[in-house]
RNA sequence: GCCCUCAUCGUCUAUCGGUUAGGACAGGAGAUUCUCAAUCUUCAAAGCGGGGUUCGAUUCCCCGUGGGGGCACCA
């Protein structure tokens, strides 16, 4: 069986988006699968809309995402190999040498400035009523795809088309083919907007006397609210979001291998490896799916909680250092111990770190609000005042060094009053977060430390004593 | 308008002719916990319509309908 080569083909005409994304990992996940050379093509022949910014951003994707190409320009550890220039505007000569193949085949002609490639087959003029002008058509038989995904597809081609503008720059269906054969490329996977050019790419591939390659169009993923297919200005669609949202690679990556794709039973979370391991281009559903940020956010959540202790501080901190609020500079320039401990009390109860720097936000200053809602609440039952003044004098010589520290004695103070732990959690969460969320009144206690609780819950209770906290 | 393509809970999906149509997200209820989450239990939720083929169709075929994509000297 000879080697697979499968390619990635963006044009840095705009910003990476989920879309692209999922083209990518389903090249790089058949690539990784079979052993074969994932490339990373750049199609920039349309200099006015590319730019270097644009091309950056597409490195720094695919990086982000964990989806390193074998070949192509070199970035970091990725690219290289011996069938570049990787990127089309290097490839002009290429592209006059292949032209020049098909001129001399008689399957390439100029009119108007600009060549066009030539089918085979009897020829009549007819007029089209929807572009209002009378044109050539050829008569053939139909172009057959044999896709990987989708089977048989058949497809009518019955016009010569342009395959170099009258400015000389080659256009996208030349230069897409040529690459393919110079870059020796076995399947080409992509998504289905570009079913309907495929019957152009294989009358091509045969003008230059070459078999095509395997075809297999991946479904399209469609914008979460209203019709049409992801665009680039549709809410979440653009992958650098996530990263700058502080969203794991490696969530986002098994959501999208799920959006299209799934492992034949009801594993979703699994890790790459795994995905790698079982993916295969039959496996690809063919109908369209829905983007769903809901079920993206509850797997980065997953991935989240399980990360490593040190792993979740560095995420955090990165989020925290590209926020620029009060209290995210506030939190970064406490001390690194404190930021720690901080972050990794409250691990377990967020769904993303973007929800850090508010969640937070009271451990690292004093001067925090206080929910007016939940105040009057908790105001209300029983007799917070009292619960607070026991406990104030309690911690005055309580042990903070551990949860469970904290934990026995507010427990020892509730039984000795015929009290539960509930009746003093709420005003101690109130007084020294101003809040009723937040993560467990034991570990903020001992996170905070004896000085800034007491502290804290003093200011209150004077507040309190004078009228409204 | 023409061409191509797709069709199971609101969403992502399993089922490859015989199932109480399963799972996940979202939603409801409950349990648990010091709040809020998480977690656990649980409820509700689907085969687009019409014809065939077959002993039997969600599954195969046809026709509708609906969705999606494409019809450039864009990529």
């Amino acid at each position: 069986m000879s080697q697979v080569r499968v390619r990635f083909a963006p044009s840095p005409t705009g910003f990476f988006h989920i879309g692209s994304a999922r083209t990518a990992l389903f090249n790089w996940l058949y690539a990784r699968h079979t052993g074969g050379t994932f490339i990373l093509r750049i199609e920039d022949t349309d200099k006015e809309r590319n730019s270097e910014a644009f091309l950056q951003v597409i490195y720094d994707s695919l990086n982000w995402l964990g989806l390193n190409w074998d070949e192509g320009p070199k970035v970091g550890g990725s690219g290289g190999g011996n069938h570049g220039p990787y990127r089309q505007s290097e490839r002009g000569d290429v592209y006059r040498q292949y032209v020049n193949r098909l001129r001399d085949a008689g399957r390439a002609y100029e009119k108007d400035g600009a060549i066009w490639f030539k089918l085979l087959g009897e020829r009549y003029e007819v007029f089209d009523d929807h572009r209002k002008k009378t044109v050539t058509k050829v008569k053939l038989p139909p172009v057959v795809i044999e896709d990987q995904i989708r089977g048989r597809v058949e497809r009518m081609e019955d016009e010569d088309f342009v395959i170099v503008r009258s400015d000389g720059n080659p256009v996208f269906h030349l230069v897409n083919v040529v690459d393919d054969i110079a870059m020796e490329v076995s399947h080409i996977i992509r998504g289905e907007d570009h079913l309907s050019n495929t019957s152009k790419h294989v009358l091509l591939f045969e003008g230059f006397g070459m078999k095509p390659p395997a075809f297999a169009h991946i479904p399209l993923i469609l914008k979460q609210n209203g019709p049409g297919k992801m665009s680039k200005r549709d809410q979440g669609a653009l992958i650098e979001e996530y990263q700058k949202r502080g969203y794991l690679p490696e969530a986002l990556v098994n959501f999208l291998c799920l959006l299209g794709w799934n492992p034949g039973d009801d594993r979703e979370k699994m890790p790459i490896a795994e995905i790698v391991r079982l993916f295969d281009l039959p496996g690809v559903n063919q109908s369209n799916a829905r983007f769903d940020d809901k079920k993206l956010a509850h797997m980065n959540m997953a991935y989240l909680l399980e990360q490593p202790a040190d792993r979740f501080v560095t995420l955090a901190r990165d989020f925290f250092q590209r926020t620029d609020t009060p209290a995210a500079r506030a939190a970064l320039a406490t001390d690194a111990a404190f930021f720690r401990d901080v972050m990794l009390l409250s691990q377990p109860k967020v769904k993303g770190v973007e929800e850090l720097p508010a969640y937070t936000a009271y451990f690292f200053t004093d001067d925090f609000a206080i929910d007016a809602k939940v105040r009057d609440k908790v105001m209300a039952k029983g007799d917070p005042k009292a619960r607070l003044a026991e406990l104030i004098e309690l911690l005055t010589t309580a042990d903070f060094s551990s949860d469970t520290a904290v934990e026995e004695t507010i427990k020892a103070l509730a039984a000795k009053n015929g009290l539960g732990f509930g009746d003093y959690q709420a005003i101690a969460r109130l007084a020294v977060s101003g809040s009723n969320v937040g993560p467990s009144i034991t570990g903020m206690f001992r996170v905070l430390g004896r000085e800034r609780v007491l502290a804290r819950m003093r200011r209150f209770a004077a507040a309190a004593r004078d009228g409204q906290p």
